[in-house]
DNA sequence: TAGATTGTTAATCGATTAACAATC
DNA sequence: TAGATTGTTAATCGATTAACAATC
C-alpha cells in the first residue's frame, strides 16, 4: 500500500468497502474479488480494483482478497483501529444526538466529553458522557491532548468555538454548523454539510418535476 | 442561467455562497463581487465567478452583484423558495434531533412525519411533529404525495424501509443510516455519510502525527 | 478615459475508464 | 492448460484554472 498518495475521492469510498465487507456473513465465503464488491455497490470495478490496491497487496488473482485481511487493512488505512479522542461543542440537540451514538467505536472516535456555553449544564451527564462548562475547555483539552473537536453550536457561533479549539491544540475539527471556518493552514475542517445534501435533493426533486 | 448543465461539484459549493450571503450584514454594501466572494471563502475567483454565473445574469462589470438578487437567484435554483415535505423515517435519537431542528425551512424542507417500527409510539408528538407506526407509512405518503424520504433507522433495517419509501412514491431519499442502498433509476439516494467525513478526518490525524 | 469586474474561450490538471499484460 | 482475476499502462473524460476579450 502507498501512502500520501491517496485522493480524497478515494478516501471517501473506503468507508463504503468496509461497511460492505463488515456486514457479510460470518460464515459466507471467505475470499471475495474486487469484481463482486463492485457489483454489490454497483461501482466500476477496475475503480474498486485500483482503490483495494492502495491499502491493500492481499490480492491474489483467481481468488481475490481474503474478506478478514481485506477489513484489517482498510480499518487500518482509516485509522479504525486505534481510537482517536475527541470534544463536542453544543450540547443541543444535535450534540445529544451525536453523544448518545454508539457507533462511532467503530470508527475509532469516542467523544470523552461535551461543553457548552450554557453553565446550567456544568457538570451533567448525557449518554454516559460528562457535560462541562466551555470555560473549562483550555484546561481539559491540553491535559488530555486531544486532536479532534466536533462543532454543534449555532453558525453564528461556530468561527468562535473554532479558534478556541484551534488555541487548545484541535488539529481537527468536524462541524455540523451551517458556515464557513477560517482556519490556518495544517487544520483541516470537514463541513458536515447537510445544506449541501439537500440542495442536491432539492434540486433533483424539481428537474423530475419539470421532466 | 442555464439549467440542465449544472454538476455536482457545482452544486455542492452554492450553499456555502447562499450561507456567506444571508450572513452578511443587512445594512452593508448593497452589492458583492464574486472576487470578494472568492477571497472571504478562500476560494479560486474564476470558480465562483463561473458558478454563479451559472445561477444568475445579474453580474455586472465594476459592481459585481446585487447582493439580494443574488439571494434570490441561488434560493430560486437550490429550490429553497418552495418547499418540499418530507417523511422520516426510525425516531430514535438522530431522527428525533432532526425533527427538532429549525433550520430545515431555510431550506424548504418541511417533515411532515416520522414513523416508527416502535408501536408504542405511534400517536405521539415531537418536536410538534406526528410519529406513527410505520405500518400508517403507505396510506400517508400516497395521500400527500410525498417525494422525499429520510432515514434515520439502522443500517440493518435501511433497504428495507428504502424500497418502501419508493414503494410509495418517494422520489429522493435521504439516508443517515451507514448503509448502500439499492435503488431503480430515477431514485436519487444521497448519503450523509459520517463515515465518510470521519475517514478524512482521521486520515488527515494519522498524517500529521507521522509528519 | 482607466480600471475593476464581468463572462468566455483555451490550457491544464486530475480522476475515471478502457485496454492489456501478468499470475495463480 | 484455460480462465478468472489481479495490477498497470495508456486514453478519455470532466473539472479547474489561466488567459483574454467585453463592458460599465
Amino acid at each position: 500500500m502507498k501512502l500520501n498518495e491517496i485522493s480524497k475521492p478515494v478516501l471517501k469510498r473506503l468507508p463504503s468497502y468496509l461497511a460492505y465487507l463488515k456486514a457479510l456473513p460470518e460464515d459466507g465465503p471467505a475470499n471475495i474479488s474486487a469484481t463482486a464488491l463492485a457489483a454489490a455497490l454497483n461501482m466500476g470495478e477496475v475503480q474498486v480494483r485500483k482503490d483495494l490496491a492502495l491499502v491493500s497487496d492481499g490480492g491474489r488473482p483467481k481468488v481475490g482478497y481474503l474478506r478478514e485481511s481485506l477489513i484489517a487493512d482498510l480499518e487500518q488505512f482509516l485509522g479504525y483501529d486505534n481510537t482517536t479522542e475527541a470534544v463536542l461543542i453544543g450540547a443541543g440537540k444535535l450534540g445529544q444526538a451525536l453523544l448518545g451514538y454508539s457507533g462511532f467505536d467503530e470508527y475509532g472516535l469516542e467523544i470523552v466529553a461535551a461543553f457548552d456555553a450554557n453553565e446550567e449544564m456544568d457538570g451533567k451527564m448525557e449518554s454516559g458522557k460528562p457535560i462541562y462548562s466551555i470555560s473549562r475547555l483550555p484546561e481539559f483539552c491540553k491535559e488530555r491532548k486531544v486532536l479532534m473537536g466536533i462543532i454543534t453550536v449555532p453558525a453564528s457561533a461556530a468561527q468562535e468555538v473554532c479558534d478556541l479549539l484551534i488555541a487548545n491544540g484541535i488539529k481537527a475539527v468536524w462541524t455540523f454548523a451551517p458556515a464557513h471556518l477560517d482556519v490556518p493552514p495544517h487544520i483541516l475542517v470537514q463541513y458536515e454539510n447537510m445544506a449541501t445534501s439537500l440542495a442536491v435533493l432539492s434540486v433533483h426533486l424539481s428537474a423530475q418535476m419539470r421532466g
